[in-house]
Parts: structure tokens; sequence; C-alpha cells
DNA sequence: CCCTTCGTGTCACACCCGTGATACTTTTTG
DNA sequence: CAAAAAGTATCACGGGTGTGACACGAAGGG
């Protein structure tokens, strides 16, 4: 047999076609047709490696949740242990910005994850990835506050992750026409706001 | 000619069939047959309300800006003036608590623009609606802020539209489980940041 | 060397879509 | 009363979709 072909990267391959439609017309622009032509490949082939319509879109939204996910973990947790002021709001920016368009790479797993997010409100089979990543955020974003002491971590990421959500929609989507530069002082002065003394709400000691 | 039709409030008819049709089933379920079910009509009587399928998705993306439109300025920006405090938030959260999917009136609405709001990015068609709501929900809530002598209303406005942009996705999408008392919490808790003294931030004086 | 298996490629089928064209019925207007 | 207009209803066409069923070539294992 001709074991020459890398199933996995092969694998890839496919699905970053899939990216590449799903940013330039949408969920319903990813057709196994328009995959095939994308990724240069056959239609029988891309069958080949994914046996459903169903199955590659599944394994497009399992790899964009990889991905964020990563670049989440990518900080430790701990380095945030002790930290205060600006050099707190610094460190928590650089985490947080990993999740937002602030360049093409970032740019095209946002505007992939919120077609997936707004389709799983239809498509069922999505929601397990889409939950699970926002299961994720959320628990992430608490255990950062919670390293930078701040009271009430799980009010306040609460916050943080609206916040992140309607900044990547409003950037990502034509409406607001919000460029990376106020994205970015958007939320950093919401961090500040969060990691600097407030009437009831206590932080960094 | 028989006239005995009233051609305003069948055109809302099949509008409101098409909300239907996008709650149930996204932007992709709008399809004339479909909404031609939908609102008890045959597909050639929608045909001659509609003329094309374009016009029908654009003029539900309209009714949807009116409506949110009209929510937001059935409060008059006066009545803030001189609000203080726990008042002052009371009166703020009442007036952007219309835009958000308290109830299910205001969750159609909701639903009805995420969908476009995400159709719009491939969908150009869409996007005079959009923008517009977008820049008018900023102008509004810079203005609220203004009222209530908030120091920096216009990027405190940005930042009160990603939340409720952020709210109200989590909240429409089933990845968050955001129950509506804690879109209200959560809400609230951003405008008492917001109104109350903060270090660089004067508020209410 | 054969032959099994993987990868590629091609048809055809049934389904849904928007749209153009065209009748037929009903009612109002001149 | 007749003619024109509005509303209702059908048909057929071309295009796109996922999917099932095949056939063909290449390469590794026995």
């Amino acid at each position: 047999m001709p074991a020459r072909i890398d199933l996995a990267q092969r694998r890839r391959d496919v699905v970053e076609a899939a990216f590449r439609l799903l940013v330039a017309e949408g969920f319903t622009g990813v057709s196994l047709r328009k995959v095939a032509v994308e990724s240069g490949l056959n239609i029988g082939s891309v069958r080949h490696y994914f046996s459903d319509h169903r199955s590659l879109l599944i394994a497009a939204v399992t790899e964009v949740g990889d991905r964020m996910g990563a670049r989440l973990t990518r900080h430790p947790t701990d380095a945030l242990a002790g930290l205060t002021g600006e050099a707190a709001v610094e460190a928590l920016q650089r985490r947080l910005e990993e999740l937002l368009p602030v360049d093409e790479e970032r740019r095209v797993e946002s505007i992939v994850l919120t077609e997936f997010i707004v389709a799983a409100r239809v498509h069922p089979a999505f929601r397990p990835v889409t939950e699970r990543m926002a299961a994720d955020l959320r628990l992430a974003v608490t255990d950062f506050l919670r390293a930078l002491r701040v009271r009430d971590p799980a009010e306040e990421a609460e916050r943080i992750v609206a916040v992140l959500g309607g900044l990547a929609l409003d950037s990502v989507t034509p409406h607001g026409s919000l460029g990376v530069a106020r994205v970015r002082a958007t939320l950093r002065a919401h961090l500040r706001s969060v990691l600097t003394d407030v009437a009831g709400h206590t932080a960094a000691r």
C-alpha cells in the first residue's frame, strides 16, 4: 500500500482549507467540493480523509479549540503570583490578547470560532467543543484572577469573558470597525479597572 | 383591484415568519419555500410581497434594527441628569437591559440580530443596517454616560458595548449557559464599577 | 511475483434552492 | 358591464449540495 502519505498532515491541510473558506464565505461556504478545490485535492480524496461533511466540520472546530486552548496554557499561571499594579495588568493583558484577533493568525481563529459558536446554536453537533472551550476559558481566567488575588474572581472572570467576546465579535465583524489598537486599549482599560482598588472590589494586596 | 389586503401587515407577517425560522434554523434556514410554509402562504404570494430573497432578508434585518432603536430611544436621556450612586446604576441598567435577551421577545430579537451581524461579515448587503445600529448604540450609550457625568464617556461606552455584545452572544448561544439572572448581575456589576469612583476615572460629582 | 490495500478519481442520484414565466381567480375602478 | 389590477398558485429550469457506488493505478508485504 502507498503509505507515503502522512495522513495527519493531509487532514491538517484539508482543515486549513476549510478555515480559509470559513473566513472567506462563512459557515455555509464550506462544502466538500469547495474544500476540495481550495485544498487542491479531488473530492474523492477529501472524502477519503473525512468520511462525512459533518466530521470535517467537527475536525475544524476541534482544531480551533485545541489551538486556542494551547494559547491559553502557554503562559504559566504561577508567574502571576505576587504581581501588582501595572505589572499585573501587563501580564494579564498579554495572556488575554492571545485570544483576540490582534494579528492575522489570531484573526482567522477568531472568525472560525465565531462562525462555529453561532452555528452551534442550531447544530448541536458542535456544542461539545464550544461548551468545553467556554468552560476552559472561564476557568483559566478565574485562575488568573485568583493568582492576582482579585476579590471575587469568578464574577470578575465573567465580566472579562464578556468583554473578550464582545471585543472579538466587534472586531471580526464589520459592524464596529474596531481596530486592533482600540481593541487592545479597551481591554487594557477594563483590566486596569479590575486590578485597581475599587469601592467594593479590593484587589491586589 | 382587491385592496382588501393590508400590504404592510402582510409584509410584517412574512417577516415575523422569517424571524421564527431564523431562531429555529439560523440564517440559512430562511428559504422562500420555508417562509411560505411558516407564514401559511403560498410561495407565489411571498414573492408577491418581496420580489427577492435578498429583499426579504433586508426587510427582516431592518425590522429588528428599528425595534431595537425604538427600545433605546424610549427612555429619555435627560432623565439621567443628576442621578448618582445606586439610582444612576438602576436607571442605566433599565435602559441597557432593553437590548439584552432578558425575556422571550428580546431573546428573539437578539438571536435575529446576532445571525445578521455574523452574516454581514460575508454578505455586504446587510452592512448598512448593522453598521448603523452599532453606531447608534455607541452614541446612545455615550450620551447616557455623559448625562451621568462619567469621565471619558466615549471609552467607557466602548467597554459597555463590548460587555453588552459579549453577554448577548453568550446567553443566546448555548456555549455558556448564561442564565438571565447572571446576565443581569454581570451587567449590573459592570455598571457599578463604571459609575463608582475609580482611580483615574472620576465619576458622578 | 502476486495481491491486498490505500489513495485517487468519476458518475449518478435525490434533494433543496432562487428565479423566470405564466396562468387563474377575485375585486375594484372607470 | 367590462377592463384592469392585485393576489394566488404552479410549472420548469439551472445550479449547488451530500452521498453512495464504483473503477483505476500505485506500492508495499507475503
